[in-house]
DNA sequence: GTCGCTGCAAAGTATTTGCATAGCC
DNA sequence: GGCTATGCAAATACTTTGCAGCGAC
């Protein structure tokens, strides 16, 4: 997994602000709070955990900004969206390399530390006029909690 | 990529029947024509594309059905279940090895004849109790038609 | 005969739209 | 000052739910 466009990962306020100057973006309060919320927050979230947590700071922002800085956000290498194919997007401050375990019952989503090689498919890309992002692998099935849901121990009677 | 469960490609009626029965799964008019359905259009197609071409030959059906059946397809690994992240979910009929190209304007997924080899990601996630169904590479980007209409020609002005 | 699948109708959730205003550059 | 981002409020789109009856095995 590699973020293609050579964008550095905004690690604090002032990466933030040049990287949004550089592309033209207006740094704008909201951006900032919710920048902050992702950072604070760390893990995979959802836009409206996000809409909570910056309500808090900006009472009177709104969930379409919301929406809108998340995906701007995306675009800027800053976080990924992730779509579980359950459930809500959501968003990972991580944009290192890692894969993601997606679980088809829960639609739970944890990071895996594994890389995969995606030069040949990118070229393969570009060749056909696609301009990638970024690539992602992505295993889904069930994560162990559903797992053994399904496959209860011997002992554990109904 | 790679369909880790072991089941055979449903290529006509009777393996669907074999594969519904092995699985404890019954035999319905409404799963049979659904298949037909999927390999008749032979390409990604959403519920709602299904429902309509499956309500021609089947008047009485109904939504909730076509979701369900394509749930169980994708489990039995007869379709796969692919979410753009932008619009709705796609259900493509290719089973075997290939990636994804997925345009983040228009919401457009190709197919990618380019493999990647998921070994080490998937004896990752069986490590940590996670078992896999299927592991996909997705790469997303701009396809060819909006990255033109985002760098235009210098020769079009507008 | 039994259990699972289906149909019905609707609800619920997530996300996006259109337009006027505010605020960054 | 010009143009973009925001807020507002709602609408739209997609998918899932609960329950009763039919049909596969």
């Amino acid at each position: 997994m590699a973020t293609i466009t050579t964008t550095n990962e905004a690690r604090d306020e002032q990466d933030l602000r040049r990287t949004l100057r550089r592309r033209g973006q207006r740094v704008t309060s909201q951006r900032l709070v919710i920048h902050r919320a992702l950072v604070e927050l760390g893990r995979h979230v959802t836009a409206e955990e996000v809409f909570g947590a910056v309500s808090q700071r900006l009472p009177g922002i709104s969930r379409p900004t919301v929406y809108a800085t998340l995906d701007l956000f995306d675009e800027l290498g800053i976080v990924r969206r992730i779509s579980p194919g359950e459930g809500p997007i959501l968003y990972d401050p991580r944009v290192g390399d890692h894969s993601h375990l997606v679980c088809r019952r829960c639609g739970a989503v944890e990071d895996l530390d594994v890389t995969t090689d995606a030069t040949r498919a990118l070229a393969a890309a570009r060749r056909r006029g696609f301009e990638p992002h970024h690539a992602g692998l992505a295993i889904n099935g069930l994560c162990a909690r559903c797992a053994k849901a399904d496959n209860p121990e011997p002992s554990a009677l109904p």
